[in-house]
RNA sequence: GGAGGGAUAGCGAAGUUGGCCGUAACGCGCUCGUCUCGAAAACGAGUUACCGGUUAAUAACCGGUACGUGGGUUCAAAUCCCACUCCCUCCGCCA
């Protein structure tokens, strides 16, 4: 949520913002809805004060044993006024509230304008794809037939977009946990965490996906729980209405979970094997960071997702996102693209993205230094990295011509010395 | 699922025959001061947040709101009533 006085103060910079963002929000009829709600919070409060300042004398006419009948009647009047107008001041401030939680954040002043992601720029490149002598094949033709990926049975007992990982598979996914978890704790300061893999609606406005992108979720049929659809959802909201003593900042918080989303506007968009699933399973970094220093640890965190690739051998470049390809809480997002031999693209395998105060207001997430006034931390994410489109690369770019796959050396102490997946 | 207890400031905790009890007793913490070469201890003082008005001001001042959440009763609710959430203890069931 942005600060409603920034709306307030500087509404022509507020417009630009959220035009920069392809936000169509009018910030004019919304200073109309606030102007409204402050009008009625006057009046009533300041009917309120009478009520007060009356209850109080009848308070002191009964110790002294005088008759309160008239002013309870008097006061009774009074006291319903309040409560009508009460309900609609009440409604002023949904509507306030309302409007301020569709929102996104306001995009940092080194990102990109443009409205697409044709505006999008390179931040940097690491290792270069390599070179064939045969027609790399896609990783679900791969990995089916070496007999790992079973698209097939998945949709029989669930649906499409799911997957069934057997054998190597399924221990190359394990594998591939362990090494980013160990990764990240070991060389980067990364708590391991374990999270709920259903939150309630409070945490999830709390990061951001509602109330906006209901669709995107699954939900609970009798309970008010969803899905996580990332574990920046639970860890961000581990802190959540919590003040933070500033000399522990930055905390660093990591989870493995599988992610759960409904893909509901992108079907048909990205649906070879493991590129755009249902249910998928995720490293994510999240960091509480003080205002002043979250730029510095956007960059860190992004080293962080982008040096798994590198010590697995895959070529990537680093994206920054212009101002109308960022997610609605980012403020600056870094987006780490894997080279997709099939393809012969880079396609997305990490999102890195500095939240600033956005989620932090939303949840009430605030540090303080000893004896001063507590101010909004700043919460950054990042996948680091997902497990399937890792193994996805992985599959793509170690393939042999003869149909099996090479595996990073960096995995092979997790796969049990195990260095090559042999063709069927 | 059943029975009982609980939720009050950054933390702990007092306050339930309704009314100067919310800038919320008391303690811890924090800030400032005294003492000290310095520190600790001791002593003294200070320290809720948010919203609205006013304002150049996120200073001062005035007002409002907040005692887990949402309702209700009342001139007036931390206090009485109803529903819900979470935590603790015990019982039952269970991986």
């Amino acid at each position: 949520m942005i600060d409603l006085k920034l709306a307030q103060k500087q509404p022509e910079f507020l417009s630009t913002a959220l035009a920069d963002r392809q936000c169509d929000l009018n910030v004019t009829d919304f200073l109309a809805l606030d102007a409204r709600r402050r009008k009625l919070l006057a009046e009533v409060e300041s009917l309120k004060n009478k009520l007060n300042t009356a209850s109080a004398d009848v308070a002191r006419q009964k110790r002294e044993g005088q008759s309160i009948t008239e002013a309870q009647t008097r006061l009774g009047e009074l006291s319903s006024t309040i409560k009508e107008l009460d309900v609609q001041t009440a409604e002023a401030n949904d509507a306030v509230e309302t409007w301020l939680l569709r929102v996104p954040n306001i995009p940092h002043s080194s990102v990109p304008v443009g409205r697409d992601e044709t505006a999008n720029t390179e931040a940097h490149r690491f290792g270069i794809p390599r070179a064939f002598d045969f027609d790399p094949k896609k990783h679900g033709e791969l990995g089916g037939a070496l007999g790992g990926l079973d698209f097939k049975r998945a949709a029989r007992m669930t649906g499409s977009r799911f997957v069934v990982t057997l054998g190597w598979a399924a221990h190359l996914e394990r594998a591939l946990v362990n090494f980013f978890l160990d990764i990240h704790t070991q060389n980067n300061g990364y708590t391991e965490t374990g999270v709920p893999y259903m939150v309630n609606r409070a945490a999830v406005i709390g990061t951001g996906q509602l109330p906006k992108f209901e669709e995107d979720l699954f939900r609970l049929r009798d309970r008010d729980y969803y899905l996580v659809p990332t574990a920046e959802v639970p860890l961000t909201n581990l802190h959540a209405a919590e003040v933070l003593d500033e000399e522990y900042l930055p905390l660093a918080y990591c989870a493995a979970t599988p992610c759960f989303r409904s893909e509901a506007g992108n079907a048909g968009k990205d649906t070879h094997g493991l590129i755009r699933m249902h249910q998928f399973t995720k490293i994510e970094l999240v960091r509480f960071a003080h205002p002043d220093d979250s730029m510095n640890q956007l960059e860190l965190m992004c080293g962080h997702a982008s040096r798994l690739l590198e010590l697995l051998g895959l070529p990537y470049r680093v994206i920054t996102l212009c101002t109308g390809d960022m997610g609605f809480s980012a403020a600056k997002t870094y987006d780490i693209e894997v080279w997709m031999p099939a393809q012969r693209t880079y396609r997305e395998i990490s999102s890195c993205s500095n939240c600033t105060d956005f989620q932090a207001r939303r949840a009430n997430i605030r540090c303080k230094p000893k004896g001063g006034k507590a101010v909004f931390a700043h919460t950054l994410n990042g996948s680091g990295l997902p497990v399937g489109r890792a193994l996805a690369a992985i599959l793509e770019n170690y393939q042999q011509k003869d149909g099996g796959v090479r595996l990073p050396k960096a995995l092979v102490p997790y796969m049990d010395g195990m260095e090559c997946i042999e063709p069927v």
